[in-house]
DNA sequence: ATGGCGAGCAGGGCTCGA
């Protein structure tokens, strides 16, 4: 089985994109962010035309996800959430379902989380405080539901590690790598979770965010800031995890690029 | 040193992203 993750900045200007990838790469679930869609101009049809069933839930503007599940592959969401149960939020984040697969249950959270805009400021805190809630919620979810594996997949907008930063010394201390986020994504690692991509030997300066501007992708002034964690009973299925840098080469891109987890017997 | 691009909303020039 295949999992995705992909921050498409605006599923009106993507969804052709995003079809396209999914007719090369029919995974079996595929989380979205900023979808910028409000759920009466979310693109149902299309998805669901191209063999898949999803999940969404937006907002005018900003943010907004959805959770695109493979018809073919039987699947059937239990225990829907359309946001962190233990964090009242207006701004739509956070869509998750709960699916039996061959390999055992697998909990997705598809998650959008803040960027935080500049440290310390309002923005900041908030990201601190909504990364505190998602570990309170995962922990609460590994007591309620027993023997199902958590996959945390989406746009964390924190690069884990200097070796996930083009220029660390240009980002020393900034947003989407200070010490307080690093931590606040620790806190995840620290429920028993794992960065699917790192438990794989990977080429050094591989990104799945470049900056539109100064040409950017060009010259992979990138970041790693879209990851996929897998909590420890999964961690031994997993087969793959890579970054698909192909979209980012389309005209009119996205400025994220897809990120896949391969996990499962026969995937 | 700054902003550089792109999207949304709206019909100009902001905000926001990362």
């Amino acid at each position: 089985m295949q999992l995705a993750t992909w921050n498409v900045n605006s599923l009106k200007m993507r969804l052709q994109h995003v079809l396209d990838w999914l007719a090369a790469n029919p995974v079996d679930f595929l989380c979205l962010q900023e979808t910028k869609l409000t759920d009466d101009k979310f693109p149902q049809e299309a998805i669901e035309a191209a063999g898949y069933g999803v999940i969404f839930t937006g907002q005018p503007t900003y943010n907004g996800v959805a959770l695109l599940y493979r018809r073919e592959g039987g699947y059937t969401p239990e225990g829907v959430h359309l946001d962190n149960p233990l964090f009242e939020d207006a701004q739509r984040r956070v869509v998750s379902a709960r699916f039996g697969t061959p390999a055992g249950p697998v909990r997705v959270i598809g998650a959008y989380c803040p960027n935080g805009q500049a440290v310390d400021s309002d923005k900041y805190v908030y990201k601190l405080a909504w990364f505190a809630a998602m570990q309170q919620w995962i922990r609460q979810l590994q007591q309620e539901e027993p023997g199902t594996a958590i996959m945390l997949a989406g746009d964390f907008n924190i690069a884990p590690a200097d070796a996930d930063v083009h220029d660390p010394e240009k980002w020393a201390d900034g947003i989407l790598v200070s010490k307080p986020e690093r931590a606040a994504l620790q806190g995840l690692l620290d429920l028993g979770m794992h960065d699917a991509f790192r438990l794989f030997e990977q080429e050094p300066k591989f990104f799945s965010w470049w900056d539109y501007r100064m040409l950017g992708f060009r010259r992979n002034a990138g970041l790693r800031i879209d990851l996929i964690l897998v909590t420890d009973d999964l961690k031994p299925q997993v087969t793959r995890c890579w970054i698909d840098k192909g979209p980012r080469k389309l005209e009119k891109p996205s400025d994220h690029t897809p990120v896949v987890v391969e996990w499962g017997a026969g995937a």
